[in-house]
DNA sequence: CTGAAAGCGCTAACAG
DNA sequence: CTGTTAGCGCTTTCAG
């Protein structure tokens, strides 16, 4: 014999093959037993048990995922993942996927623009996963995203994709509800601290306010403050803010700036919510513990997981569909502290 | 012929083979390209690269896999995702595991006991991983998680576990810093509000305030109280400890119940700094940023992921090493205005 | 009810 | 420098 061929891979642990040895039986009786599929005499499916738990064989996933052509993995696509919003959005998405039997995993994309999107989403195609769920807290133009036409993907984002379909908050109503509330409350303005103008559910929140100003006859809006949704850039924003008596209100499009420019407020001597009032978004944790307790607009993060899942999941088993359905969520204006008259 | 046989498994994407095809070569030149590895003619890759781009070709990840009996993935387990101490340490294990080349896939364990451990880290391991790290914030008998031998696994806790090498920050002297520090400004004796009594973290934490104050030559601490992370918890705590005119600093396990704390101390009329001092345990993002500032011990996050993927790798690569060291990551106090001398 | 064969896609080893 | 072969572990036919 002409002495050809290659040993395979390597050896991970107990194969079914072993089992079968071991039991005395057929590789494909162990897999009937594993797998709980097709007839197997009570007998023999015991003395396989027995070898199964002796050698403490599981499966070996890479061959099934092989064999069948999927995974059973979903990829979470973020920037990062240690800011609220996405640690939120990431634990639901996670409890959806686990209802499912799919288990998640993560990658960063570090970099805003669509150019460090694409790599990374290609990586993730290299990846072991059927499907894309990205979480868009800023970072414009993904539709440029170019991922391989057979992927399937989700987005969290505010606005139709044209390409994919995503789940949002009904951050549009949601900003009204904030701002409808100040104006219910007798001021006169209310200001807006915005996230990036890259954001598209920036932008939305921004312009729930200006149409809900507008819509009271406000029809020359003050010029919003941009932040970056940090702490940091509230503050800073809250500075220059604090130095204008005009401002007696400020809804801000997420808790974590609304904390920030609540701090400057304060140091510039403008206690909330006499002088001020502040209306944030998102209802973080930490937000009915401040001093004083912050009123929000509470967004169902759960919910938008659970969406996000289901929507993906769809396009999953009737790949490319016609048209998919996008998801929106409702907002809830929860009130706390931080709102009351203006004085005087 | 008999027709034996069967089909096999389903197909994905485009194939090396056919690739191979197209570019009228053979299947494992296409697999020197697109490995990088071997000598191959520029012309013959030239024509292999055209055939990828054409097909939009990228190695099927399952069967690569499937060869080199590993998966380039790290499972990470733990109790839920959603809160700053997980979503912390979540963001930095994913650093560091991108820098070598790793993935990460997540595990919710819902269950504190041993007993909801152990089935899902058995699904972790009918997963794609090659190795487990587990966040413990709480949830004693970890000794009992019956994993696979020969599953490497790092743990992010606060002490040895005979088993498994962990990572920690080093919280007894960072409590000891906190109640030094409270000490140091004339406080009598410093109170504490723990966490939960089956966390070691916890433990490690109200060990440290313990001695600090023993050193001090306070021989019987008052009661600590006890939450369970959440403000929630730190407000029902601080109801109690409002009405004890005794305190006049309390040392918090973690930020977010030292605001619960705040806001019931505040609501009670005990002002912060100026009638009790209260110092918080992390560092979270919006400790800076509320009103006032929150003094606080903080942790090393990235460094304690980069430790983490760090000891996990060492096993990977060395499996069952006789003696792996464990980690341990300093602390820092950070002094910003919760904290003053006591009244008189 | 059980066994044999074949093939999912990839790559190491060997032969040219 | 390139091609052939074999095999990683699993499961779906088909035959017995």
């Amino acid at each position: 014999m002409t002495g050809k061929g290659a040993r395979g891979g390597r050896k991970t642990g107990p194969s079914i093959a072993d089992v079968a040895r071991l039991a005395g039986v057929s590789a494909q009786t162990v897999s009937r037993v594993s797998t709980g599929t097709g007839p197997v005499r009570p007998e023999t499916r015991d003395r396989v048990m027995r070898a199964i738990e002796q050698l403490g064989y599981t499966p070996n996933r890479a061959a099934r995922a092989l064999r069948d052509g999927r995974y059973g993995t979903i990829g979470l696509l973020a920037r990062r993942f240690d800011r609220t919003g996405e640690a939120l959005t990431t634990d639901a998405v996670l409890r959806a996927a686990e209802e499912r039997d799919y288990s998640v995993t993560l990658l960063r994309v570090p970099d805003t623009s669509a150019k460090g999107w694409e790599p990374a989403a290609r990586r993730l195609q290299h990846q072991t996963v059927d499907g894309i769920i990205i979480i868009r807290a800023e970072g414009g133009a993904g539709d440029q995203l170019a991922l391989p036409a057979t992927m399937p993907v989700a987005v969290s984002d505010s606005r139709p994709h044209g390409r994919y379909p995503h789940v949002a908050s009904d951050e549009f109503t949601g900003a009204r509800m904030a701002v409808d509330h100040l104006l219910g409350l007798g001021h006169r303005v209310v200001h807006h601290l915005g996230g990036p103008l890259d954001s598209e559910p920036a932008r939305m929140r921004a312009a729930g306010w200006r149409t809900a100003l507008a819509e009271a006859g406000v029809l020359t809006p003050p010029d919003a403050a941009i932040g970056d949704w940090s702490s940091e850039s509230g503050y800073a924003a809250g500075t220059v803010l604090a130095a204008d008596p005009a401002v007696t209100s400020v809804f801000c499009a997420n808790d974590e700036m609304a904390f920030g420019l609540m701090l400057a407020l304060h140091e510039a001597g403008r206690s909330v919510p006499a002088d001020v009032s502040v209306v944030g978004f998102d209802d973080i944790a930490l937000s009915r513990f401040t001093s004083p307790p912050l009123t929000t607009i509470r967004q169902d993060f759960p919910e938008m997981g659970r969406e996000l899942v289901r929507l993906l999941l769809a396009q999953m088993e009737t790949p490319r569909p016609e048209r998919v359905e996008d998801g929106i969520v409702p907002l809830e204006l929860v009130v706390r502290a931080t709102t009351a008259p203006p004085r005087a």
